[in-house]
DNA sequence: AAAAATACTTACTTACTGGTAAGTAAGCAA
DNA sequence: TTGCTTACTTACCAGTAAGTAAGTATTTTT
């Protein structure tokens, strides 16, 4: 992949975990990177096509990183993925969740897809996790799996945007009890 | 207050939950109500006033709401709250935390400390309501209540959040395990 | 009856949005 | 050396954003 694109790609991911993907225009990408709007619109044709870009490079990280992590036993799974989300909120951004779900309706179907292929693939990983430490007797909890992955991975979201008004104490206070619930 | 400031709060306030706050224009606003752009901006001159004219009848109906349930026992006041997202994910909508908090950087200063305000109230009455129902042993749960209405009020918004992406059941999925982890 | 406040409309400005058409310099391939 | 592609720039488009100044009709107050 071009050099160019990826810079792009990399300022607009960040431009939507600060401000939100309705709230950024192409000079913002343009401007800083020394380049007039056309350019960006070169490499990514609609803001869908950029928005798109931005998950899937997302999407692939996120599967090297969990690929990684594989053979770790399933709380230090559990740990790193919790990390990946404190990296986020001392850095004051949100998640793309977080950010894309409240502009969902405003998205070009293709966008809305692939905004659902993130959310179900993190889902995914998270409940196989879950249950998996579980049956190695490193997580109790209530319930089953999918249910639980929907709980944590709430709390995960939305105390990134808790994290962004009250100030980001809420972040390790919602992460520790997290997982003072479910560890053995 | 007058009839029509009541129609543009209450407009204002469904196109925040529905498309977030930089997503719909005073036009948006005028063209259903049948007046003119400009006769938004006679009531509401910025559109941050118009932001926290939303945010302090939330405020103020959830006071009321709150006030109604005071003699009911906890675990009933918690449903109550509950219902209060159930409907909100029928209708398509998210929670104005949900909605406000990923624009929150884009937001005037006054704006930012009403959603502020409203993100205190909310979690000041949960933790009362917590701390109290454990007490009257109506709940149990581990650790304390400022954390546990944390991690809950962050399942109950993004819960909206999921729900507009992956479909309304993950609503009732989320609100039920956590109704379960902590009943007695 | 005059003055003033209320609730608008008309008509506009400034600034920016995403997007496009046309042109170009540099590199590569036959 | 000709033809084609890549990666842009220049110059522009129509549309929309928030916001405002000035005027008007209606009601309320003095």
């Amino acid at each position: 992949m071009s050099e160019t694109r990826e810079k792009i790609i990399s300022l607009a991911d960040k431009l939507i975990r600060v401000n939100g993907f309705n709230a950024f225009s192409y000079k913002d990408i343009a401007t800083p990177l020394e380049m007039k709007n056309a350019a960006v619109h070169y490499h990514f044709p609609g803001k869908a096509d950029l928005g798109i870009g931005v998950i899937n490079e997302d999407l692939q990280r996120f599967t090297q990183q969990t690929n990684k992590w594989q053979k770790l036993p399933e709380e230090e799974q559990l740990k790193h993925l919790i990390d990946v989300f404190r990296k986020h909120s001392q850095a004051g951004n949100i998640c793309l969740m977080g950010s894309l779900a409240p502009d969902y309706n405003t998205l070009a179907p293709d966008m809305q897809r692939k905004v659902q292929e993130m959310c179900r693939a993190i889902l995914h990983w998270l409940t196989n996790c879950l249950e998996n430490g579980r049956k190695n007797k490193r997580f109790k909890f209530k319930g089953n799996a999918e249910n639980r992955a929907l709980l944590i991975i709430t709390n995960l979201q939305a105390s990134l945007l808790m994290s962004r008004v009250l100030g980001n104490t809420i972040f390790s206070r919602i992460s520790e009890q997290l997982l003072d619930d479910i560890l053995i």
